[in-house]
DNA sequence: GATAGTACTTTCCTCTTGGGAACTACATGT
DNA sequence: ACATGTAGTTCCCAAGAGGAAAGTACTATC
């Protein structure tokens, strides 16, 4: 007799795993919560400045993964009118409903190190 | 006069970003989270039963992930000393710490598919 | 005219991720 | 002997992630 899936294949499990993979799917990468966690704090800001603020980013990547971040509707881009031109960056309100997922990541990064590292 | 970074120098900044760093490393890819979900909702799981549960991976990818998850000590591995050999997959303590993080993930990709699915 | 600053895009490259399929190895049931 | 079940590993391949460097375009300043 074969075995069937049994926790997984309930109606909560599947609406909480597809759940799971769409947000992966949004915030996969190395840069994304960096820059939205930037964002978060410095409200609005230009691409210089989040290439200043985000250590170690290059400009295809900060590009690219703005890019990404617009069309998710989790940042918006504003150019601005002024000589020479500038662009905004700024965090959407949808955006803002990523601060407790943030914080609770950042908390658990935390407290993982700081369970290692008193093992030692 | 050069700008330099302000935000993120402060040193509260710093830590949240490599705390965010060291959580991606170790949740990073397709089906860590699946995995830690099903354990946590399974209690004890053998291999197969987790490649039951978990809806399009493949015993690759199901077994190096394991092995990532055990390492770091997020699940523990347990050879039963039965025949044919089973192996018992379990959630530790450490990985038992994550399920908050887990729910605010589910929780947010529930909202935002709702907020996605409102516009259209 | 040259340099520097803003905001990118494009090209080229490597490394990693992820998946399919086949294979190993052992034991049990028919 | 042969199929079935458990628990993987190995090989091969495709696609994507990520990064360095150069190029584009426009403006302002020295």
């Amino acid at each position: 007799m074969k075995k069937n899936a049994q926790i997984n294949s309930t109606r909560v499990c599947q609406v909480r795993m597809q759940a799971i993979s769409d947000a992966m799917s949004l915030l996969s990468g190395k840069w994304k919560f960096h820059i939205l966690g930037t964002l978060i704090e410095g409200n609005t800001l230009g691409f210089m400045d989040l290439l200043r603020e985000i250590n170690g980013i290059g400009t295809k990547m900060l590009s690219k993964e703005l890019q990404d971040l617009e069309i998710n509707n989790l940042i918006s881009r504003t150019v601005m009118n002024t000589k020479p031109i500038t662009v905004e960056y700024s965090i959407t309100e949808q955006g803002k409903t990523l601060l407790p997922l943030i914080d609770e990541l950042a908390k658990w990064g935390i407290d993982y190190r700081k369970s290692v590292y008193h093992k030692i």
